[in-house]
DNA sequence: ACATAGTAGACCTAACGAGTCTATATTCAA
DNA sequence: TTGAATATAGACTCGTTAGGTCTACTATGT
Protein backbone atom coordinates (compact mmCIF):
# COMPACT_ATOMS: atom_id res chain seq x y z
CA UNK A 1 0.00 0.00 0.00
CA UNK A 2 2.47 2.26 -0.44
CA UNK A 3 4.65 3.81 -3.38
CA UNK A 4 8.35 3.14 -3.96
CA UNK A 5 11.46 5.33 -5.15
CA UNK A 6 10.81 4.30 -8.61
CA UNK A 7 7.86 6.40 -8.75
CA UNK A 8 9.30 9.08 -6.43
CA UNK A 9 12.67 9.16 -9.00
CA UNK A 10 10.10 9.28 -12.04
CA UNK A 11 7.93 12.10 -10.87
CA UNK A 12 11.19 14.22 -10.08
CA UNK A 13 12.89 13.29 -13.43
CA UNK A 14 9.53 14.20 -15.27
CA UNK A 15 9.05 17.33 -13.25
CA UNK A 16 12.88 18.10 -14.55
CA UNK A 17 12.30 17.27 -17.93
CA UNK A 18 9.27 19.60 -18.03
CA UNK A 19 11.58 22.32 -16.25
CA UNK A 20 13.69 22.32 -19.15
CA UNK A 21 13.64 24.70 -22.23
CA UNK A 22 11.82 23.52 -24.35
CA UNK A 23 13.86 21.00 -26.74
CA UNK A 24 16.38 21.25 -24.45
CA UNK A 25 17.56 17.17 -24.37
CA UNK A 26 18.85 15.89 -20.68
CA UNK A 27 21.15 13.38 -20.23
CA UNK A 28 20.46 10.39 -17.48
CA UNK A 29 23.30 11.74 -15.30
CA UNK A 30 22.35 15.35 -14.98
CA UNK A 31 19.09 14.33 -14.19
CA UNK A 32 20.48 11.90 -11.56
CA UNK A 33 22.86 14.55 -10.05
CA UNK A 34 20.57 17.60 -10.39
CA UNK A 35 17.48 15.33 -8.61
CA UNK A 36 19.57 13.27 -6.11
CA UNK A 37 19.13 9.71 -7.68
CA UNK A 38 21.80 7.39 -7.28
CA UNK A 39 23.91 6.82 -10.42
CA UNK A 40 23.03 4.36 -12.77
CA UNK A 41 19.48 3.85 -11.40
CA UNK A 42 17.78 5.70 -13.64
CA UNK A 43 18.53 4.02 -16.73
CA UNK A 44 16.01 1.43 -15.88
CA UNK A 45 13.31 3.91 -14.95
CA UNK A 46 13.65 5.95 -17.93
CA UNK A 47 14.08 2.99 -20.05
CA UNK A 48 9.95 2.22 -18.62
CA UNK A 49 9.64 5.24 -19.01
CA UNK A 50 10.62 5.49 -22.97
CA UNK A 51 8.67 1.84 -23.40
CA UNK A 52 5.72 4.18 -22.06
CA UNK A 53 5.66 6.86 -24.37
CA UNK A 54 6.09 9.42 -21.42
CA UNK A 55 9.69 9.77 -23.15
CA UNK A 56 11.88 9.93 -25.80
CA UNK A 57 14.90 9.59 -25.57
CA UNK A 58 18.14 10.51 -28.02
CA UNK A 59 20.54 7.85 -28.78
CA UNK A 60 24.32 8.96 -29.00
CA UNK A 61 26.59 11.93 -28.15
CA UNK A 62 24.66 14.97 -26.79
CA UNK A 63 21.60 12.29 -26.40
CA UNK A 64 19.41 12.35 -23.34
CA UNK A 65 16.04 12.48 -23.15
CA UNK A 66 12.75 15.10 -23.33
CA UNK A 67 9.28 14.88 -22.77
CA UNK A 68 7.19 13.03 -25.33
CA UNK A 69 4.21 14.27 -24.33
CA UNK A 70 2.96 17.75 -22.62
CA UNK A 71 3.29 18.02 -18.80
CA UNK A 72 -0.17 18.23 -18.86
CA UNK A 73 -1.17 14.85 -20.24
CA UNK A 74 1.24 13.11 -18.08
CA UNK A 75 -0.41 11.80 -14.70
CA UNK A 76 1.01 10.53 -12.15
CA UNK A 77 -1.37 7.70 -12.43
CA UNK A 78 0.30 7.35 -15.87
CA UNK A 79 3.90 7.29 -14.09
CA UNK A 80 3.04 5.05 -11.23
CA UNK A 81 1.69 2.48 -13.69
CA UNK A 82 4.44 2.69 -16.28
CA UNK A 83 7.71 2.28 -13.95
CA UNK A 84 5.83 -0.03 -11.28
CA UNK A 85 2.31 -2.13 -11.98
CA UNK A 86 -1.08 -1.45 -12.98
CA UNK A 87 -2.74 -0.09 -9.92
CA UNK A 88 -4.59 -2.19 -8.19
CA UNK A 89 -4.89 -2.24 -4.72
CA UNK A 90 -5.94 -6.14 -4.10
CA UNK A 91 -4.61 -8.96 -6.59
CA UNK A 92 -8.03 -10.42 -6.59
CA UNK A 93 -9.30 -7.03 -8.79
CA UNK A 94 -6.79 -8.17 -11.49
CA UNK A 95 -6.51 -12.24 -11.16
CA UNK A 96 -10.21 -13.11 -9.74
CA UNK A 97 -10.47 -17.24 -8.82
CA UNK A 98 -7.16 -17.82 -9.33
CA UNK A 99 -6.47 -15.66 -6.80
CA UNK A 100 -8.99 -16.56 -4.03
CA UNK A 101 -11.22 -19.24 -4.68
CA UNK A 102 -14.62 -17.38 -3.22
CA UNK A 103 -13.95 -14.58 -5.51
CA UNK A 104 -17.59 -14.79 -6.77
CA UNK A 105 -19.25 -14.63 -3.87
CA UNK A 106 -16.58 -12.34 -2.05
CA UNK A 107 -17.85 -9.23 -0.06
CA UNK A 108 -15.34 -7.12 0.55
CA UNK A 109 -14.26 -7.37 -3.61
CA UNK A 110 -16.18 -4.23 -4.25
CA UNK A 111 -14.96 -2.53 -0.98
CA UNK A 112 -10.99 -2.51 -2.87
CA UNK A 113 -12.86 -1.69 -5.47
CA UNK A 114 -14.36 1.67 -4.82
CA UNK A 115 -10.87 2.27 -3.07
CA UNK A 116 -8.61 2.04 -5.97
CA UNK A 117 -11.10 3.60 -8.34
CA UNK A 118 -11.32 6.92 -6.11
CA UNK A 119 -7.38 6.37 -5.59
CA UNK A 120 -6.96 6.28 -9.14
CA UNK A 121 -9.30 9.09 -10.42
CA UNK A 122 -7.23 11.50 -7.89
CA UNK A 123 -4.21 10.26 -8.85
CA UNK A 124 -5.04 10.48 -12.94
CA UNK A 125 -5.90 14.33 -12.26
CA UNK A 126 -3.00 15.24 -11.02
CA UNK A 127 0.23 16.07 -13.94
CA UNK A 128 3.97 16.63 -14.07
CA UNK A 129 2.44 19.98 -15.16
CA UNK A 130 1.03 21.03 -11.65
CA UNK A 131 4.27 19.39 -9.86
CA UNK A 132 6.72 21.19 -12.12
CA UNK A 133 4.46 24.78 -11.89
CA UNK A 134 5.09 24.22 -8.27
CA UNK A 135 8.88 23.43 -8.92
CA UNK A 136 9.87 26.55 -10.46
CA UNK A 137 7.53 28.51 -8.49
CA UNK A 138 9.61 27.36 -5.23
CA UNK A 139 12.32 27.52 -7.35
CA UNK A 140 12.34 31.14 -8.60
CA UNK A 141 10.81 32.45 -5.46
CA UNK A 142 7.32 32.75 -6.99
CA UNK A 143 7.20 34.33 -10.34
CA UNK A 144 3.66 32.95 -10.96
CA UNK A 145 2.82 32.06 -15.19
CA UNK A 146 5.31 29.35 -16.57
CA UNK A 147 5.02 28.69 -20.23
CA UNK A 148 5.85 25.43 -21.79
CA UNK A 149 5.31 23.68 -24.90
CA UNK A 150 2.39 21.80 -25.27
CA UNK B 1 0.45 -0.29 -3.52
CA UNK B 2 -1.35 -3.15 -2.91
CA UNK B 3 -2.64 -4.74 0.28
CA UNK B 4 -1.79 -8.07 1.09
CA UNK B 5 -3.46 -11.25 2.43
CA UNK B 6 -3.16 -10.30 6.02
CA UNK B 7 -5.50 -7.91 5.51
CA UNK B 8 -7.96 -9.82 3.45
CA UNK B 9 -8.03 -12.67 5.93
CA UNK B 10 -8.40 -10.08 8.69
CA UNK B 11 -11.54 -8.60 7.11
CA UNK B 12 -12.93 -12.23 6.26
CA UNK B 13 -12.28 -13.24 9.71
CA UNK B 14 -13.49 -10.08 11.19
CA UNK B 15 -16.94 -10.50 9.55
CA UNK B 16 -17.38 -14.18 10.18
CA UNK B 17 -17.23 -12.88 13.61
CA UNK B 18 -19.41 -10.23 13.10
CA UNK B 19 -21.99 -13.10 11.67
CA UNK B 20 -22.23 -15.07 14.51
CA UNK B 21 -24.89 -14.90 17.33
CA UNK B 22 -24.07 -12.32 19.96
CA UNK B 23 -21.60 -13.92 22.18
CA UNK B 24 -20.33 -16.88 20.57
CA UNK B 25 -17.03 -17.51 20.55
CA UNK B 26 -14.85 -19.06 17.45
CA UNK B 27 -11.79 -20.69 17.64
CA UNK B 28 -8.66 -19.85 15.30
CA UNK B 29 -9.22 -23.18 13.64
CA UNK B 30 -12.44 -22.86 13.05
CA UNK B 31 -12.14 -19.34 11.33
CA UNK B 32 -9.42 -20.67 8.95
CA UNK B 33 -11.65 -23.58 7.93
CA UNK B 34 -14.76 -21.43 7.21
CA UNK B 35 -12.67 -18.44 5.60
CA UNK B 36 -10.40 -20.66 3.80
CA UNK B 37 -6.54 -19.54 5.59
CA UNK B 38 -3.76 -21.85 5.57
CA UNK B 39 -3.66 -23.42 8.78
CA UNK B 40 -2.18 -21.51 11.66
CA UNK B 41 -1.38 -18.15 9.59
CA UNK B 42 -4.39 -16.74 11.50
CA UNK B 43 -2.79 -17.23 14.67
CA UNK B 44 -0.26 -14.06 14.33
CA UNK B 45 -3.29 -11.63 12.82
CA UNK B 46 -5.58 -12.60 15.58
CA UNK B 47 -2.70 -11.40 17.76
CA UNK B 48 -2.44 -8.10 16.38
CA UNK B 49 -6.06 -7.98 16.22
CA UNK B 50 -6.54 -8.69 19.55
CA UNK B 51 -3.34 -6.08 20.84
CA UNK B 52 -5.11 -3.41 18.45
CA UNK B 53 -8.43 -3.76 20.33
CA UNK B 54 -10.55 -5.14 18.26
CA UNK B 55 -11.04 -8.65 19.43
CA UNK B 56 -10.92 -10.39 22.22
CA UNK B 57 -9.80 -13.50 23.04
CA UNK B 58 -10.56 -16.39 25.52
CA UNK B 59 -7.64 -18.66 26.20
CA UNK B 60 -7.92 -21.91 27.32
CA UNK B 61 -10.48 -25.16 26.47
CA UNK B 62 -13.91 -23.66 24.54
CA UNK B 63 -12.12 -20.35 23.55
CA UNK B 64 -11.50 -18.33 20.86
CA UNK B 65 -12.67 -15.44 19.76
CA UNK B 66 -15.13 -12.46 20.07
CA UNK B 67 -15.22 -8.95 18.57
CA UNK B 68 -14.31 -6.16 21.12
CA UNK B 69 -16.13 -4.12 19.71
CA UNK B 70 -19.37 -3.42 17.57
CA UNK B 71 -19.05 -4.28 13.92
CA UNK B 72 -20.03 -0.37 12.93
CA UNK B 73 -17.42 0.45 14.60
CA UNK B 74 -14.43 -1.58 13.35
CA UNK B 75 -13.49 0.54 9.84
CA UNK B 76 -11.44 -1.34 6.73
CA UNK B 77 -8.67 1.06 7.72
CA UNK B 78 -8.69 0.00 11.17
CA UNK B 79 -7.86 -3.41 10.16
CA UNK B 80 -5.35 -2.41 7.78
CA UNK B 81 -3.75 -0.18 10.22
CA UNK B 82 -3.84 -3.22 12.76
CA UNK B 83 -2.12 -5.71 11.00
CA UNK B 84 -0.52 -4.08 8.51
CA UNK B 85 1.30 -0.40 8.79
CA UNK B 86 0.06 3.07 9.21
CA UNK B 87 -1.61 3.70 5.96
CA UNK B 88 1.00 5.88 4.75
CA UNK B 89 1.35 6.05 0.80
CA UNK B 90 4.93 7.22 0.53
CA UNK B 91 7.62 6.92 3.45
CA UNK B 92 8.13 10.34 3.03
CA UNK B 93 5.15 11.57 4.83
CA UNK B 94 5.96 9.78 7.39
CA UNK B 95 9.94 9.80 7.88
CA UNK B 96 10.40 13.40 6.55
CA UNK B 97 14.01 14.43 5.59
CA UNK B 98 15.12 11.15 6.94
CA UNK B 99 13.75 9.47 4.17
CA UNK B 100 14.76 12.33 1.48
CA UNK B 101 16.77 15.24 2.02
CA UNK B 102 14.38 17.51 -0.36
CA UNK B 103 11.53 16.80 1.50
CA UNK B 104 11.41 20.92 2.79
CA UNK B 105 11.31 21.40 -0.76
CA UNK B 106 9.50 18.54 -2.46
CA UNK B 107 6.66 19.46 -4.83
CA UNK B 108 5.27 16.36 -4.89
CA UNK B 109 5.00 15.15 -1.36
CA UNK B 110 1.71 17.26 -1.04
CA UNK B 111 -0.01 14.83 -4.50
CA UNK B 112 0.79 11.96 -1.78
CA UNK B 113 -0.54 13.25 0.97
CA UNK B 114 -4.10 14.56 -0.64
CA UNK B 115 -4.35 11.31 -2.22
CA UNK B 116 -3.65 9.50 0.90
CA UNK B 117 -6.24 11.10 2.71
CA UNK B 118 -8.58 10.46 -0.04
CA UNK B 119 -7.91 6.94 0.44
CA UNK B 120 -7.91 6.96 4.01
CA UNK B 121 -11.36 8.29 4.37
CA UNK B 122 -12.94 6.22 1.93
CA UNK B 123 -11.95 3.28 3.94
CA UNK B 124 -12.57 4.60 6.94
CA UNK B 125 -16.25 4.97 6.10
CA UNK B 126 -16.46 1.17 5.39
CA UNK B 127 -16.85 -0.87 8.12
CA UNK B 128 -16.93 -4.57 8.96
CA UNK B 129 -20.75 -4.39 9.62
CA UNK B 130 -21.34 -3.14 5.84
CA UNK B 131 -19.38 -6.04 5.00
CA UNK B 132 -21.30 -8.76 6.87
CA UNK B 133 -24.36 -7.45 6.13
CA UNK B 134 -23.57 -7.96 2.49
CA UNK B 135 -22.39 -11.71 3.52
CA UNK B 136 -25.41 -12.27 5.27
CA UNK B 137 -27.29 -11.39 2.50
CA UNK B 138 -25.84 -13.32 -0.43
CA UNK B 139 -25.99 -16.42 2.46
CA UNK B 140 -29.59 -15.95 2.41
CA UNK B 141 -30.14 -15.07 -1.30
CA UNK B 142 -31.68 -11.99 -0.04
CA UNK B 143 -32.85 -8.77 -1.35
CA UNK B 144 -30.85 -6.13 -2.98
CA UNK B 145 -30.85 -2.44 -1.32
CA UNK B 146 -27.37 -2.80 0.09
CA UNK B 147 -26.08 -0.16 2.85
CA UNK B 148 -23.05 1.38 3.55
CA UNK B 149 -22.14 3.97 5.55
CA UNK B 150 -20.75 7.50 3.54
C1' DA C 1 37.39 8.04 -35.54
C1' DC C 2 35.99 8.58 -31.12
C1' DA C 3 33.87 10.37 -27.21
C1' DT C 4 29.37 10.41 -25.52
C1' DA C 5 25.10 8.99 -25.01
C1' DG C 6 21.12 5.37 -24.31
C1' DT C 7 19.96 0.05 -24.16
C1' DA C 8 19.87 -4.22 -22.20
C1' DG C 9 20.78 -7.03 -18.98
C1' DA C 10 23.44 -9.39 -15.24
C1' DC C 11 24.36 -9.21 -10.52
C1' DC C 12 24.04 -8.35 -5.42
C1' DT C 13 21.93 -7.67 -0.90
C1' DA C 14 18.59 -6.84 2.62
C1' DA C 15 14.06 -6.90 3.69
C1' DC C 16 9.53 -8.61 3.37
C1' DG C 17 5.36 -11.59 2.61
C1' DA C 18 3.44 -15.85 3.20
C1' DG C 19 3.26 -19.86 5.34
C1' DT C 20 4.48 -23.61 8.84
C1' DC C 21 5.36 -25.31 13.21
C1' DT C 22 6.36 -25.82 18.24
C1' DA C 23 6.80 -24.84 23.17
C1' DT C 24 4.26 -22.62 26.73
C1' DA C 25 0.57 -20.68 29.48
C1' DT C 26 -4.19 -20.78 30.46
C1' DT C 27 -8.75 -22.52 31.13
C1' DC C 28 -12.80 -25.62 30.90
C1' DA C 29 -14.83 -29.78 32.08
C1' DA C 30 -14.91 -34.58 33.29
C1' DT D 1 -6.91 -33.37 39.79
C1' DT D 2 -6.12 -34.32 35.31
C1' DG D 3 -6.26 -33.84 30.49
C1' DA D 4 -7.84 -31.81 26.41
C1' DA D 5 -8.42 -27.65 24.09
C1' DT D 6 -7.14 -23.21 23.31
C1' DA D 7 -4.57 -18.71 22.68
C1' DT D 8 0.27 -16.76 22.83
C1' DA D 9 4.79 -16.06 21.43
C1' DG D 10 8.14 -16.74 18.60
C1' DA D 11 11.38 -19.40 15.64
C1' DC D 12 11.94 -20.97 11.12
C1' DT D 13 11.80 -21.51 5.95
C1' DC D 14 11.38 -20.01 1.31
C1' DG D 15 10.57 -17.27 -2.62
C1' DT D 16 10.01 -12.65 -4.25
C1' DT D 17 10.85 -7.91 -4.54
C1' DA D 18 13.00 -3.26 -3.96
C1' DG D 19 16.86 -0.84 -4.34
C1' DG D 20 21.09 -0.30 -6.07
C1' DT D 21 25.50 -1.12 -8.96
C1' DC D 22 27.94 -2.20 -12.98
C1' DT D 23 29.32 -3.59 -17.70
C1' DA D 24 29.09 -4.94 -22.58
C1' DC D 25 26.81 -3.27 -26.59
C1' DT D 26 24.78 -0.03 -29.91
C1' DA D 27 23.93 4.38 -31.88
C1' DT D 28 25.26 9.08 -33.10
C1' DG D 29 27.03 13.88 -33.20
C1' DT D 30 31.27 16.32 -34.22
Amino acid sequence: MNVGRRVDYAVRALSFLAGQPSGAVVSRADIEKSQDVPSFYLSKIMKDLVAGGLVQSHIGSKGGFTLAKSAGAISIKDIYETVERPLVLMECLDQGSNYCSYCAVCTQKSVWEEAQTVLANFLAGVTIADIADRQGMKGRMAKPAIQRAG
